[in-house]
DNA sequence: TCAGTAATTAAGCGATTACTTAATTAACCG
DNA sequence: CGGTTAATTAAGTAATCGCTTAATTACTGA
């Protein structure tokens, strides 16, 4: 017979409800799209070439997170703009990172070897990046791409995209200390980002994690017109 | 050649170990067990009995939250005890269950019609349950089976499962208020328990919550030995 | 109104999931 | 030791999922 709980009532109803949500966040493919959307709004277009995939795969996922209420669209023109539907998915979804990596070793492992033990050095709280840049004794620059940089960023940051920084180097003031940001704990631009700046000899740190924790905590920001 | 995201890299390994979360939260079934198991540990009999499917599909849905960390056991002769593997994961289940109800219309309505239009009545805080019951003026009771008010309850409530409830009315002192309080705010047990105590023209009110949010708040708990 | 582009939808596929029943394993107990 | 019971594992199934390619829709602008 093989029902797959079909059951029906107010219990079984309610937990298919909550299982929306779960089977929103169930597939590697759109954690990936959540945590693009939450450095900001971005076209189906977008998400498809930043991630690597076709139109139409991300289009589905779009149509399933929606379903979910996680994301919503604004059409502009031939464009469809997502969205994280609220703050409260972002804070879901960092919620649910941070519970990953404690009940996995395996995850913990990945992220040690990709981050910790390559970028050894120090990582900055968001407090003290603060009062470093207001003592004038830091600055700050933002490894992100360009539009994410002008979709939110950090209060007094430059924007040096990683793949830009190789040219750019010449801008950062040598007597002062860098410290490097980009989009969360478990991203990568920051951490190749410091690598490259030490290797120049500079003086330079990673923020303990990204834009979107900065500003879920209330430290103040820009947006670029 | 349909490749189901068997991508390598940092990045695709990163959000498959979220992603385990995520499938582990994804079905009604297991989200049931999880909720089940936040009320106190459990055997895969009981866990069967109470959500009324066999021990083989228990068994399974318990394989598959392991895998994923979220939940342990203990081994005690025949029987094998499931828990929660950690507070963090009892916060987790109520964050979904919060941002699913946030997200979706239908979950608020199918809450609304069997929780707030059947029970338009008083709901009580935390920090007012604890006075009514400090100033003698209500006393509280644990309308849940009652292995689970004794794997942990309310300081000073009394146990009264809902089933016994119509033949232990006489129990309860004419004169108090009573508080009823079960597994948490989307429970029923609580409100039919209410429900039966007004018929009776007592003057009844239900916990905002239940037992697994009043403890996560600190507030004082006892555990039978 | 037609060409061009972004996005969605449809169709088809292999892999995975959730359940069932049946067989097996593990621990206890007389 | 053999019987009993809790739990797990195996095998088989229908349903669903995730991806691909192809067709369709929605909007713009010449």
């Amino acid at each position: 017979m093989t029902k797959q709980t079909s059951q029906t009532g107010y219990k079984a109803e309610l937990y298919r409800q909550f299982a929306r949500v779960g089977r929103a966040v169930s597939s590697p493919r759109r954690l990936e799209i959540l945590d693009l959307l939450s450095q900001g709004e971005r076209t189906v277009e977008r998400l498809a070439s930043e991630i690597g995939t076709t139109m139409s795969n991300i289009s589905q996922h779009l149509h399933a997170l929606r379903e979910a209420g996680l994301v919503e669209s604004r059409k502009e023109g031939l464009f469809v703009h997502y969205s994280l539907a609220g703050e409260n998915v972002a804070e879901f979804w960092r919620a649910m990172r941070t519970l990953a990596v404690d009940l996995s070793a395996e995850a913990r492992e990945l992220i040690h070897s990709f981050i910790n033990e390559r970028d050894s050095f120090e990582t900055v709280e968001h407090s003290e990046l603060l009062k470093r840049v207001e003592s004038g004794r830091a600055i700050v620059i933002d490894v992100r791409p360009l539009h994410e940089y002008d979709a939110g960023h950090i209060r007094g940051a430059i924007s040096i995209p990683l793949d830009e920084l190789p040219k750019r180097l010449g801008e950062i003031p040598g007597e002062l200390e860098v410290v490097a940001y980009c989009r969360g704990p478990y991203c990568l631009l920051s951490v190749e980002a410091v690598e490259l700046l030490r290797k120049q000899g500079l003086h330079a740190a990673r923020l303990v994690d990204g834009f979107p924790e900065w500003r879920a905590a209330g430290f103040p920001i820009t947006k670029a017109d």
